[in-house]
DNA sequence: CCCTGATTCGC
DNA sequence: GCGAATCAGG
């Protein structure tokens, strides 16, 4: 390995940038000890072994019944293994997890549906009350 | 055992 | 100075 100052801003940079020494070799087309081995010459390094780029990434994308109120609508809308699928949300009736709209659905007197009404994925007869829990990214 | 970085040591 | 081998932490 050459190291100019090219290569060696290289280095800095994508050391700076977080990546492990294993990507860096890969990037520069060296062993990762010699990536190590440099950075130690050079003075830099000393960083946590397993270093993991802790910066974006993840977050805001599992949300839908975390963040349902004890009287929030659990009624199901759209499909549960799309991303975008969530809950009703409006405030529901004391006691149970509908709002008054839904209710009405989901406790059908006489085992009958309105026939634009989907099914319940998760009928409140059955659904944990108070204790929804958080089931997506499975 | 996998990963990581740190240090050693022959070249 | 270089980096594979080796060591050590997680």
């Amino acid at each position: 390995m050459v190291w100019n100052d090219d290569t060696v801003e290289r280095l800095k940079k994508l050391w700076a940038d977080g990546l492990t020494t294993g990507d860096i070799g890969k990037q520069l087309g060296v062993s990762k000890n010699a990536v190590v081995g440099k950075a130690h010459r050079l003075g830099l390094k000393a960083r946590p072994s397993p270093i993991k780029r802790t910066k974006k990434e993840k977050d805001e994308k599992i949300r839908s019944v975390v963040d349902l109120k004890a009287d929030s609508c659990r009624w199901p809308i759209g499909d549960p293994r799309h991303p975008n699928f969530h809950f009703c949300g409006k405030t529901a009736i004391p006691g149970k997890p509908y709002c008054s709209e839904h209710a009405q659905i989901a406790y059908v007197s006489s085992s009958r549906v309105r026939e634009e009404e989907p099914a319940p994925a998760a009928p409140a007869a059955t659904a944990p009350a108070q204790g929804a829990e958080p089931a997506s990214e499975s």
